[in-house]
RNA sequence: GGGCGAUUAGCUCAGGGGUAGAGCGCCACGUUGACAUCGUGGAGGUCGGUGGUUCGAAACCACCAUCGCCCACCA
């Protein structure tokens, strides 16, 4: 084995032999455990979220796995309609064409081509993490039996009444031309101006002033309201304003949604283009006027003057024709929430179209009920109430868009525009009769994106059909995503899998934290501040990362201070890490419900931690190289640290498995590290070699250690094994050919099973522990070589310290590094001194130890203890402690006392002693 | 306007009614036959504030402060 652990010489090699060995393919059998992955963009790439996610799902998957449960990790891609499209139509761009150039058969089959040249990059980055999903099972949403499944879905929930067409007013993206849902619009505040217009009562007696931040919309306003109740107005329902522009005569009305306390109070009511306009215009049986086009300019049914401008460029014309005829009455600086696409990042118009709609209150009721009786669990719980809040709020589903890309809505229109739904045209034709000479004509727009994912989880499993993964998998068992896509995704899955799958889509819902950098900001590309994971594992030398932060940026002039900014970070670049210590950094951050930031630093001890158990590996191996192993004897006692290792390594299992149950990664790779460094290497190691390096030790005794060695460590690579696969296998193949187990890969290894603990040798270990942590306490602060072997006296013994000094002596000798250990019934006073319980560990000074030095050390013992005892004397001083407090509380704080007592008795005796000393 | 979360060592974060924890960083010493991507020892915190519950609060409750996120129709 090479001195340092080097994952590039290893990984890629596994991958590709446990991929072809098809270790990953679905298990079969009842019961199963799966998990479906949020599918990534088919041709996109991994960004470290997914590595995050990838990471999480891989390691319940090789646990489950190990565990022999019938396992499947399902993978595939998503076309990710409205992203994906863009994508391509910047390309034609850049060509100087735009989609229209191409028609849609051509941009659709050219849409076709870049996913089959780039799709394969993120499965590619995938395994390059080490992902364990079953390939051969791989889908993507717009493959032939999935768009077979939306169709179907399509056509039931329509049939039922739960899919209807409807004009209402939309979200529209006048950039993209096409209708958004209400989750795919994000509104922020941005600066703007609050315009007060007046307009003038049609009698011509006086004016009302209403205000705006849209001055463009007046165009289409058809009626001013005002609260019922506002005196300043009352008088005035009824009457009629004369619609300044387009001397258009509307009403005023009444309506309780206007705020009397907000502007003038007075409300221009544009019903065709705001949402609560539209309400209002409803109950007022308004007319509904609209002023745009469909790319947001001023259409022909306006005022001649205006037709054609940009809705921006006819807002400035009409707030200049306001002035002119001396009818604006003053302009304020407003800052208001502006809604934009999610995509284009253009303002969204509330725009009257035709669009189809999913009938959401029937399928939200069951969805809302698994949470609640708790069929479904969300982990952490409280993302559930958001859940709650929000289907409690349902909008009905906004599901056509009107892009080329995307599963085409399976409805045709004849002439006179009857709709006729079905899975393809000669279908529908059957179905409803439609002679051939009839010409049909098919619905242009396509499904949100979001109408197939919701279908995910079954049509992935091969419903509608019985299959056996059905059967195996459905429902599955875990839901790992972010909170953002809770409402997207999750609660849609959950609705949609309640009506076709017969059960809930999945039985528990892990909700992870978002990744960001270590300052706590979003990773995004105009930050500059992206970290590719597979750099993380490969490393990258600065200039290619400064390349590749600065190239394709939407603002080109943020460059410069990106290039700074990373120069700054990684003078050095970033040095490879290799896939295992960044699955064990991720794991170590995936603590429940807050955000991840990611420190390189952590990454970095993960690095050395594999290394560390690397060359532990490497000494086990090289260390009983020459060990019979089966020369065991029949009746061999394992000593006392190969009793401890065991028992600890046995806690260790139950402790990773109680916290993989709960999602607390994070705790689980806490006491996996916690054990392999600082239990096998820092100690069992060390004890180890106290027998296989002894030349009197009997042959027996050696081949018992080696085992243990090699045993322990074995198990532990397996506990290891879901987290950090790569180095594990690595190792195993070594070991297992040593060991004689004739395995192949751990992938498919057994789960290490949970014996039980051993007090009696815990312990003697923490006994041990103490006495050889004193006198390397002495040996540090008193600066003694570490090569340097001490004497060791010991006094004050109970017949128990004497029985295990005995017994450990061997290994006290060796940790501690001692020249001699004797029992003695008074050491000289020049000592050095630590007190184990009752037990009196004395160094000897000649030579070794400055007594002015350790009448300081001592000191500063005596004043902790002094303080101790103070605090535990307080408590034990209140009468309502010791009267209330439960009894074990009080019996422990007395045993406390008391050993504090003569602790601080006896450092005070030897401070004096010493002081006598030194006068 | 509602809802959620955070506030613990210089940094990143666990924990949780009974003597404050880890990793990194820091200081000192160290070429001991697995590992300097290492070893041994050490320094460092009145757990955001105020009040309450309790024998006992960093933890539970209330309020406050600061930061962050989500949802919501104020023109």
């Amino acid at each position: 084995m090479h001195k340092t652990f080097d994952p590039q010489a290893i990984e890629q090699a596994h991958y590709e032999r446990w991929e072809q060995a098809g270790y990953f393919a679905a298990g079969k059998g009842d019961n199963g455990f799966c998990i479906v992955i949020p599918p990534p963009n088919v041709t996109g790439t991994l960004h470290m979220g997914h590595a995050f996610q990838d990471t999480i799902m891989d390691t319940l998957t090789r646990y489950h796995r190990m565990r022999g449960v019938p396992t499947l990790w399902q993978p595939g891609t998503d076309h990710a309609g409205i992203a994906t499209q863009m994508v391509v139509e910047r390309q034609l761009n850049a060509d100087g064409k735009t989609r229209h150039d191409l028609g849609r058969d051509a941009f659709v089959e050219r849409v076709w081509q870049w996913k089959e040249s780039s799709g394969g990059k993120i499965s590619r980055q995938m395994r390059r993490l080490g992902a364990s999903v079953d390939w051969s099972r791989d889908r993507f949403t717009m493959d032939e039996g999935l768009s077979e499944v939306v169709r179907d879905v399509f056509i039931q929930l329509y049939d039922e009444g739960l899919i209807y067409r409807g004009k209402r007013l939309v979200n529209w993206d006048p950039v993209l031309r096409t209708a958004l849902s209400d989750l795919e619009v994000l509104s922020e505040d941005e600066a703007g101006h609050l315009w007060h217009f007046r307009y003038p009562l049609a009698d011509g007696s006086q004016h009302l002033t209403v205000a705006t931040t849209r001055p463009e919309t007046m165009l289409g306003d058809t009626a001013v309201a005002v609260h019922p109740e506002d005196e300043r107005y009352q008088h005035l329902i009824g009457q009629t304003v004369l619609l300044p522009i387009v001397d258009r005569e509307i009403p005023i009305v009444a309506d309780e949604y206007v705020d009397p306390e907000f502007g003038t109070g007075c409300v221009k009511i544009t019903p065709a283009h705001d949402f609560n306009d539209y309400e209002i215009g409803q109950r007022h049986n308004l007319e509904m006027i609209n002023v745009l086009t469909d790319d947001a300019r001023i259409n022909d049914d306006m005022p001649e003057a205006y037709r054609g401008l940009d809705r921006f460029d006819a807002r400035a014309q009409i707030v200049e024709a306001f002035e002119s005829l001396g009818l604006l009455d003053r302009v304020e600086d407003h800052t208001l929430k502006v809604p934009r696409g999610d995509r284009s990042g253009s303002v969204v118009e509330p725009y009257l179209t035709d669009q189809w709609y999913v009938k959401v209150g029937p399928l939200a009721e069951p969805a809302i009920q698994a949470v609640a009786d708790g069929r479904i669990r969300f982990v952490p719980e409280n993302w559930s109430k958001t859940y709650f809040n929000w289907m409690h709020n349902l909008e009905d589903w906004c599901i056509s868009r009107q892009l080329w890309w995307g599963h085409r809505i399976p409805a045709w229109y004849d002439e006179s525009g009857n709709i006729f739904v079905g899975s393809d045209e000669t279908a529908v034709r059957e179905q409803h009769n439609i002679d051939a000479s009839i010409p049909l004509r098919q619905d242009d727009d396509v499904l949100d994106t979001w109408f197939s994912s919701a279908l995910w989880p079954f049509s992935t499993l091969g419903w509608p059909d019985q299959t056996e993964a059905m059967a195996s998998y459905y429902p599955t068992s875990v839901l790992v995503t972010g909170f953002d896509i809770i409402f997207f995704w999750v609660a849609r899955m959950i609705m949609m899998g309640m009506k076709f799958a017969g059960d809930v889509p999945f039985r528990e819902v892990y909700i992870h934290g978002l990744i960001r950098d270590q300052d706590g900001q979003k990773m995004s590309k105009s930050k500059g501040n992206v970290l590719d994971p597979i750099d993380l594992i490969d490393g990258i030398d600065l200039e290619s990362l400064v390349e590749k932060r600065t190239t394709g940026l939407m603002q080109p002039h943020l460059a410069p201070r990106i290039e700074k900014a990373t120069r700054r970070q990684f003078p050095e670049g970033i040095p490879e890490f290799g896939t295992d210590a960044l699955r064990f950094t991720f794991a170590s951050l995936a603590t429940t419900g807050r955000d991840v930031r990611f420190d390189l630093g952590r990454i970095e001890g993960y690095r050395n931690f594999c290394n560390k158990l690397w060359n532990a590996s490497r000494f086990a191996l090289q260390a009983t190289e020459d060990t019979n192993l089966d020369s065991v004897p029949e009746n061999y006692e394992p000593s006392l640290p190969e009793r401890w290792i065991r028992s600890r390594l046995n806690e260790l299992i139950g402790e990773v498995e109680r916290q993989f149950a709960r999602y607390r990664l994070d705790l689980a790779a806490q006491a996996m590290y916690e054990f392999t460094w600082h239990e096998y290497c820092d100690w069992f190691v060390e004890l180890a070699k106290t027998t296989l390096y002894d030349d009197q030790a009997t042959d027996g005794a050696k081949a018992g250690m080696a085992r243990t060695l090699l045993d322990v460590l074995d198990a532990l690579l397996r506990v290891l094994h879901p987290l950090t696969p790569f180095i594990t296998e690595e190792i195993s193949l070594q070991l297992a050919e040593r060991l004689g187990l004739g395995r192949e890969t751990l992938c498919t290894a057994d789960w290490p099973a949970a014996g039980q603990a051993d007090p009696q040798a815990e312990s003697h270990m923490l006994w041990l522990q103490g006495i050889v942590g004193g006198i390397r306490q002495i040996r540090g602060e008193m600066d003694i070589a570490p090569g340097k072997a001490v004497p060791v006296l010991l006094s004050e013994s109970t017949a128990d310290d004497e029985a295990r000094a005995t017994e450990l002596r061997p290994l006290l000798m060796r940790l501690a590094n001692l020249e001699s250990l004797e029992f003695v019934q008074d050491p000289p006073t020049a000592c050095a001194v630590a007190l184990h319980g009752n037990l009196r560990v004395s160094v000897p000074m000649a030579g070794l130890i400055d007594v002015a030095k350790e009448r300081e050390r001592l000191q500063k013992q005596r004043d902790k203890t002094a303080a101790d005892l103070a605090r535990t004397e307080g408590k034990l001083g209140n009468q309502n402690f010791v009267e209330r407090a439960p009894e074990a509380v009080v019996v422990e704080e007395q045993r406390r006392a008391e050993e504090h007592r003569s602790a601080l008795a006896r450092l005070d005796a030897q401070i004096q002693e010493l002081a006598a000393m030194a006068d």
